[in-house]
DNA sequence: TCTCTATGTTACCAAATTAGGACCACGGAG
DNA sequence: CTCCGTGGTCCTAATTTGGTAACATAGAGA
């Protein structure tokens, strides 16, 4: 079944052009289509060119394409395979990097706070500790592209870091140097009114819709390690979750 | 045979993919399916290996996988075990009923809307409908003991109901009937400004805080069934969710 | 004729998966 | 306590798959 000389249905006017060209479009119509289930993995190309009829190279040519439309990611010895884009929305929920660049958009950040301190009469309640005991606390304003997009105010148990000045980028990354990275978190969220310090932060009107989000991460022995608030615009971000019904 | 969209015989590919990958959909299936019963221990590596005649190598990594999206749990010297929290969670974020009554509250409902309508060019691009074809409306005042908790407004495909009445209760159970209930969810999430119909409706002030949810429920051969626009009060309603970090 | 481009053919390399096995560590049953 | 089944870890080897290069062929156009 070649692709060349077959120009059999009428209409069809995708029977010109370059070979992979035509194939890609033919691929893109199947990922499209569903015939590649998202997140699976694609023919490999050996088998694409026999069933198409065409060299490894053309195959090559046309994966390309796609590739570089991001509809497909290539994984050397293990095939090529139909993003999944639902499966990592839900991973946002979590993370704020790695949903700002998901989303193409490079995120940052700026320090409000970070100091040590001893835990409060609540916090000792929330993350088990005995009253007294070290805390670290870490405020950031969360940009995207440079726009304030979230504050998040974190409180740490002390002995989950060497010091306060181990937490320079990412703190899951610092959680993770001393073993103390969470293995499960729960959030709690609902939507508020920002208040006029947040929103002065942000550079938004107060009063602004805002969506607050409670986070306590838990390690596996069931310790609660961190406590985190975070407050979104709510304006400018959606969260997405993927569920599945019973 | 031209290779455009339409090509339908794709029989020979779609037996493409990686084996851990099929076996992990194949126990997700079973998991799904109460083969292995909530909460119970799924049958140990070595057997599954020789059952589905694959390394125990793929076994493990296919295990890893639903491990990972916190289906099974692993105990070392025990065994791997479903686990029957997560439905709880997931499903808490999408049904109100079942929610209000985990949490001791009494759930109530009046209906605002119940008509049968023809689908708007918007409507029809995100149910997947041709133009011209008929969904029906839900709209419903959601409470809590009395006290209005959300609006939620619901577009449902007409082939999926019997007919408008279909409706007493619950929309899902509904759908059950007609074998056309949901079997996975994209939810999006936003904190909005409550506008003042709907204030008056829940009986707040306009201007509230509110989170407003848009559902789209699709079937298992991946058509769009329902929409849902849920507008919860943000001063009385918290969503929860756990979620794994990797 | 000569050159360029698209495509095909062949060969080999690199990386991931898979198989199959061995042994250890943990937990429960007796 | 011991025994046994279970998951956890490591190893070697074969297989599959994408990555890359060299060279050949056919057609279009100068």
């Amino acid at each position: 079944m070649a692709i060349t000389g077959d120009e059999s249905r009428s209409g069809e006017i995708e029977s010109s052009g370059l070979r992979y060209q035509r194939l890609s479009a033919a691929l893109r119509a199947s990922i499209a289509g569903r015939d590649f289930p998202p997140g699976g993995a694609i023919p490999p190309e050996r088998t694409l060119a026999e069933h198409y009829d065409v060299s490894r190279v053309t195959v090559r040519r046309a994966v390309d394409e796609l590739v570089n439309e991001g509809l497909l990611v290539r994984r050397h010895g293990a095939g090529t395979f139909v993003v999944d884009r639902v499966e990592k929305q839900f991973a946002k929920l979590s993370s704020f990097s790695e949903d700002m660049i998901s989303r193409g958009r490079v995120p940052s950040s700026r320090w409000l706070d970070k100091t040590g301190s001893f835990v409060t009469p609540d916090e000792s309640l929330s993350l088990g500790l005995s009253p007294g005991s070290g805390v670290y606390r870490f405020a950031r304003l969360r940009s995207a592209d440079g726009i304030p997009m979230a504050i998040e105010r974190s409180t740490i148990a002390s002995y989950a870091l060497t010091d306060i000045d181990a937490v320079v980028d990412s703190l899951y990354a610092a959680l993770d140097k001393t073993g103390h990275r969470p293995v499960r978190a729960l959030q709690k969220l609902r939507a508020i009114l920002v208040d006029a310090e947040s929103a002065a932060i942000m550079d938004i009107e107060p009063g602004a819709p805002g969506l607050m989000i409670e986070r306590r991460g838990y390690l596996a022995d069931g310790r609660i390690v961190e406590m985190t608030e975070s407050l979104y615009r709510g304006d400018a971000y959606d969260f997405i979750a993927e569920l599945v019904e019973s």
